[in-house]
DNA sequence: CCCAAATTTAATAGCTCTATTAATTTCATG
DNA sequence: CATGAAATTAATAGAGCTATTAAATTTGGG
């Protein structure tokens, strides 16, 4: 059960938080258990991290820069707009791969604790406000083009965010009900990414 | 902060219970706070359910019970296919416009414990497949008649899923981030009903 | 009005968890 | 190899939770 690694305790006890936390959030993992997973005194993750409430923050925090840069720097003004649309669904889609747990921890989290909600709201307020301005101009010139109907750029965004986190946040249930091996739900997985660009193109026709 | 009331002290537990159980799902609930909002002892939980796995169940049964029999009874093979899918999403929808914290008090407890997975993917195997398999039946029968682009029925239901589900499952933190209040929600949630519908069909098309 | 059943409460055992403190061990370096 | 800092452990306080038990209270039918 006990990892034996070369690794320094401390990054031992950040890998087995992480996977923990992202298995069963933070209520359901505790000191205790990481330190066993870990094969060291429970007192020594407090001696690094003091509390598990930070532990976890410096966890969480990373994570969610990891997902913002990702989205943020994915941008490129010089492609045409349809192009850059489909970049966006398939880069966030290529960070849920990476991250498949990640989705259900933010929801997780942030959706049973107000002050993780609020924290990242703040973070997320900070961002440059331009990004999404530029993103709704750029729109609304192909909309007066008439080369996409009307539609908010909120809207947009939300069936991206549907057609791309639902299939990695069902997946354990998925899997199970219809009894689908990991080899094949991968495979599903790869299909679904060119699925979700086509849906969300032609949901854009005029 | 206790509850004044007519109702039973079993019904009000009940009803407690779930309101608790919805916001904030099974391990972070206690007995204890339950019976601190119902204003009775916390002995008295136990009285009436014996453990607070078995009151939780009777709930989370209810809810299954509830979401299959609506889905399950919304199908009327009189009429056209596209229209049933319309009628599909629609009636799914609402049952969520209804319950809307239940996506993410399903997701929670399948996730995070594997026994309530099992058991609801048994609940589901006693199903009539002949359900799934009229469903794929008149599909390919759509397809062969070159009205519906080839596509299987699992991507179908994923699709009505994924754009069904997330809004009622953001919704928090969508409300949050964008400053949203109650009501404007609201509106765009009926929207985004018929913005589902439109995507959908539009996915399908050959 | 009485009493038995149903309801409700008080008390508490036993568990797990977080966090802290003090003691012990490891280890690099002068 | 002595020493002090860093790493690790043992022990434990203190809190909250579930579940049980026995006692107290309420209530409805005869």
């Amino acid at each position: 059960m006990d990892v034996k690694s070369d690794q320094s305790t401390e990054q031992q006890i950040i890998e087995v938080a992480e996977k923990l936390f992202m298995e069963k959030g933070f209520a359901l993992t505790s000191t205790t258990e990481i330190a066993r997973k870990v094969g060291c005194n429970q007192a020594l993750v407090h001696y690094y991290f003091r509390t598990k409430e930070k532990l976890f923050e410096s966890i969480f925090e990373r994570k969610a820069q990891l997902m913002l840069s990702a989205i943020l720097k994915m941008d490129d003004p010089t492609q045409p707009f349809e192009e850059r649309l489909r970049k966006l669904v398939e880069n966030h889609f290529d960070i849920m791969v990476e991250n498949p747990q990640l989705p259900f921890l933010f929801l997780n989290e942030l959706l049973t604790n107000p002050k993780r909600l609020e924290l990242l709201t703040q973070k997320f307020q900070m961002l440059p406000l331009t990004l999404m301005e530029r993103f709704a101009n750029d729109l609304q010139n192909e909309i007066d083009k008439g080369r996409i109907r009307n539609v908010t750029p909120i809207s947009i965004l939300l069936t991206v965010l549907s057609l791309n986190l639902t299939p990695f946040i069902i997946r354990p249930i998925f899997q199970k009900m219809t009894n689908t091996s990991d080899e094949l739900f991968n495979v599903i997985i790869q299909q679904r990414k060119q699925e979700n660009i086509l849906i969300l193109m032609r949901s854009l026709m005029p």
